[in-house]
RNA sequence: AGUCCGAUGGUGUAAUGGUAACACUACAGAUUUUGAUUCUGUCAUUCUAGGUUCGAACCCUGGUCGGACUACCA
């Protein structure tokens, strides 16, 4: 079970569970988001930890909607999220909803009014904020916190039957309104909202709040292992309270710290400000941290699952470079995606020595990583399209590509070399006149000659025009959600740029939504949702390292 | 101010009382019909001051720094 891998400390608790006969050795965990928005990066890493630790030891996962808050709450988004868990590979043991146990939690209130733990409040809100204290300073018992059993429950009976508005009342737990932990000063556990729930419709007008559902749906489903983020850490002793005051099944909650990406940000709050705003083209935009985003952009699921698994987990504050997750999608998308050839900004070639008219077919191969993928036939003929930055004319040192004089090999083709330069009235290149060397065919080369520099091209004649939509960061600064001011000032000005220039090998013209290449040379790409045959689609997944680059920019 | 978390290279994690490991990044080199991939090499006295111990990243005490908590949100 436990493999030659250290454990995380999670790991290592449940191991000791298990070691311990904890529940019989059982583990069950329950990935639980609250259906009010989109599945982001940082719900990934917590689906990877709950479903992948029920996986690992032999336990079982539920999804559970978190859905006790009927007004921030849709189906849209219930159905979204499901699409979500499955795209990233895992299966829920059960789909379950906190709404399903209402009545339920409504008992358990009940319960605790009987045990005088529990009373009905009828303080504003700004008296309760009063009464509540600060930190470091003590609260004060509240006007109505001495209420009878009987009276307390015929009130929350009522409030039930809808006899109270909005706001009038509430119950609370009584616990300690000197507690040092603000949480444990006689929290609400149950609020009158008049809202229309996605699932249980008008039948109620009370609904429990967080910390009242959350630990008993918990138990109810028998949870071993309740993982969340740090932030509940100071939750815990009330999960704790109310799950002995009820004699119920002891959940365990266990907390983790949330991971931050750079350049991404997590907060539904902001990433909804985003869509409404415009920033993005919506949820799914390629530039979103949403999984949505991610799936659009081309990330495979698989690479998303090896960043979680490769960041790990812990209790410390971080920021994961996005360049992890970056390495995880090219080493994800090296394995699998076809090497097809597209230029993004073409110049046109012409071989002066190659008849013109003639067309010649040629293998490539489509991934030499993968001897499976086999090859295809691609077209050459007298013109061609190469990328205009693989051009220059006056070269410096160490410039492994074409200009005046020097050879470059065509990938899958021939060597050629260049003549003569055309330019117009301006002074821009219009055309680079070549000659190709006949004996230099790829796999059938007699010519002797050794070129250092290998660039894609693709067929005047046969190429298809396409959009590509190249992406940079959202954001301009690395921890947008910390930095300073808002972080709406950080939005990159230049995160989508389209070009509408590019030229992509035949082949392409069959491509699928969502199918992934390598255009060679260049990076990642997929074909967006919005593509047709009439018009191309990619989105830029993730360029390729660029050692050149990096080394003129020196 | 109170309570609770945390602190290991540029980054993320490991080492659980026996002399700092893995991955990413960066840099250097080899291979390469993708300046990709692949391969090799280089890069830390563990926040601090004491203490316990033959021996401390790890245990204890003090300090410093960072974070969380004062919603009828989750």
């Amino acid at each position: 079970m436990s493999e030659d891998k250290s454990l995380n400390f999670l790991e290592e608790i449940i191991e000791s569970d298990i070691a311990a006969g904890v529940n019989n050795g059982r583990v069950h965990t329950r990935f639980p988001p609250e259906p009010n928005g989109y599945l982001h990066i940082g719900h990934a890493s917590s689906i990877c930890l709950n479903f992948g630790l029920a996986k690992k030891y032999n336990g079982l996962c539920n999804l559970r909607f978190d859905d006790t808050n009927p007004s921030t709450e849709e189906t849209e988004y219930v159905e979204s999220i499901k699409a979500d868990v499955k795209w990233l590979g895992f299966e829920w043991a059960n789909e379950l909803y906190a709404s399903d146990y209402f009545e339920q939690l409504y008992l358990f209130a009940v319960q605790l009014i009987d045990k005088g733990l529990a009373y009905i409040d009828d303080s504003t809100p700004d008296e309760m904020a009063a009464q509540k204290g600060d930190i470091g300073k003590p609260g004060v018992e509240s006007f109505y916190r001495n209420r009878g059993i009987e009276e307390n429950k015929q009130l929350f009976a009522d409030m039930r039957a809808g006899k109270y508005p909005d706001g009038a009342k509430v119950l609370r737990a009584k616990i300690d309104m000197e507690h040092p932990n603000l949480l444990l000063r006689d929290p609400i556990i149950y609020r009158i909202k008049h809202a229309h729930h996605h699932r249980t419709g008008d039948q109620w007008c009370i609904y429990p709040m967080y910390d009242f559902a959350h630990g008993q749906s918990d138990s109810i489903e028998q949870i071993t292992h309740s993982i969340c983020t740090l932030e509940f850490i100071h939750h815990r002793p009330l999960y704790d309270w109310f799950i002995e005051q009820l004699n119920i099944f002891p959940s365990h909650q266990y907390e983790f710290a949330r991971r931050s990406v750079s350049y991404m940000i997590t907060s539904k709050r902001k990433l909804l400000q985003l869509v409404n705003e415009n920033h993005v083209s919506g949820w799914d935009d390629p530039r979103m941290p949403t999984i949505s985003g991610m799936r659009r952009r081309g990330y495979p699921a698989a690479a998303v699952r090896q960043f979680c698994d490769m960041i790990g987990v812990a209790k410390r504050e971080n920021l994961v470079d996005i360049g992890v997750l970056e390495f995880c999608v090219r080493e994800q998308l090296n394995k699998t995606a076809h090497r097809v050839m597209a230029v993004l900004n073409p110049v046109k070639i012409i071989l002066t020595n190659y008849e013109a008219g003639r067309t010649e077919n040629l293998v490539a191969d489509n991934n030499t990583e993968d001897e499976s993928s086999g090859t295809r036939s691609i077209s050459f003929s007298r013109e061609l399209y190469i990328e205009r930055d693989d051009f220059m004319e006056e070269p410096p040192k160490k410039f492994f590509r074409l200009a005046p004089r020097l050879s470059v090999r065509l990938k899958h083709a021939y060597i050629i070399t260049c003549n003569e330069v055309i330019k117009d009235a301006d002074g821009n290149i219009t055309e680079l006149h070549c000659n190709y060397n006949p004996d230099s065919k790829s796999g059938n080369d007699t010519s002797g000659i050794h070129v250092k520099g290998v660039i894609h091209w693709v067929n005047a004649a046969d190429a298809v025009p396409a959009q590509v939509r190249m992406y940079n960061r959202l954001f301009t600064v690395d921890d947008p959600a910390n930095a300073e001011g808002d972080f709406k000032e950080h939005i990159a000005p230049n995160s989508m740029e389209i070009n509408n220039a590019a030229l992509v090998e035949k082949s392409l013209l069959n491509a699928t939504s969502g199918e992934q290449f390598q255009f060679m040379r260049k990076g990642y790409f997929c074909v967006d949702r919005e593509s047709s045959s009439v018009q191309l689609i990619f989105n830029q997944t993730v360029g390729l390292k660029d050692t050149f680059a990096k080394e003129m920019k020196k």
